[in-house]
DNA sequence: ATTTTGCCTATTGATTCGATAGGATAAATT
DNA sequence: AATTTATCCTATCGAATCAATAGGCAAAAT
């Protein structure tokens, strides 16, 4: 499971992508439509500005705004953000690798070899999950229910 | 990442597998060999014992021996045990579902729709992860190896 | 000047994780 | 029968993590 921190800057991040043009969106208008608790949000989104995903503007009719090309922001690199490894083991992480204690050869563990395959696959998703997509993915399942 | 206990879990039980015809073995062997806290690996096999998954002989000369065909044991089932649901939104699992209060619709959810595929994705490898197969992964990959 | 909104620090309670202590029980060996 | 060698069971521990909130400071618009 994903941490509610990781869920929250995920619903936040889409609802920020879906407004991008309708200039900055505050914190409570988020909290609401998302039913998202209106402090922790607001951790996340400094948290998040600090970063560099997104940027605010202070003071009345202030908010936030996303600050990339939509494209550059993926579920991957958002979980591994909050949640740290996509990977289930640290010998199949790429960026917090550590090898097991309990296989004496990385090559030959079958264990190592499964998770691997479980994390290449996961990543591959998740990389290709970026908001552009995401938005996209969005209207098309709305155009096919309402059919 | 899936917790301490289920990585001990399995690799006790590929353990066990591995060495399916030579009688009881010891919780002391497999900790030795495998590199697992001794009290802790006591408690899973009781654990695993009153589940039904191994069997114990007690007194001198006792130990565990798998209880099962091997191809009924696989790494979903396994992984589901002790650390619950494999999906990472509770929208997305099966047996722990539950619906996301940020999301009006799951139908038209894009985020579901992402983490379903995940899910999807990683049951299909872990469930054909079972301890007959990974013994025989394990022999191919030490084949490769030497050549 | 006042209101509105984001920014920052600190804290809290609950839960989970990983591991161990200490002894009871059962079976085989002597 | 006594001893040894295992499993079985209960209980507990500290550390870490999670989810959420409190309370006030700083900046910008009206």
């Amino acid at each position: 499971m994903i941490s509610k921190k990781t869920k929250y800057t995920i619903h936040a991040l889409v609802h920020l992508a879906k407004h991008k043009d309708s200039g900055p969106i505050q914190i409570k208008t988020i909290a609401e439509t998302e039913n998202i608790p209106k402090k922790f949000l607001e951790a996340i989104l400094i948290d998040l500005r600090n970063k560099g995903y997104v940027a605010s503007q202070k003071g009345r009719n202030g908010g936030y705004y996303i600050n990339r090309d939509l494209k550059e922001m993926n579920f991957a690199d958002i979980i591994r953000m909050f949640d740290g490894p996509i990977g289930m083991l640290p010998c199949v992480t790429y960026l917090y690798y550590e090898p097991c204690e309990e296989c004496e050869d990385e090559e030959t563990c079958a264990v190592r070899k499964i998770f691997k395959d479980v994390r290449d696959e996961s990543v591959k998703i998740l990389k290709a999950a970026n908001l552009a997509e995401v938005i996209k993915t969005e209207k098309s399942l709305s155009r096919k229910k309402k059919k």
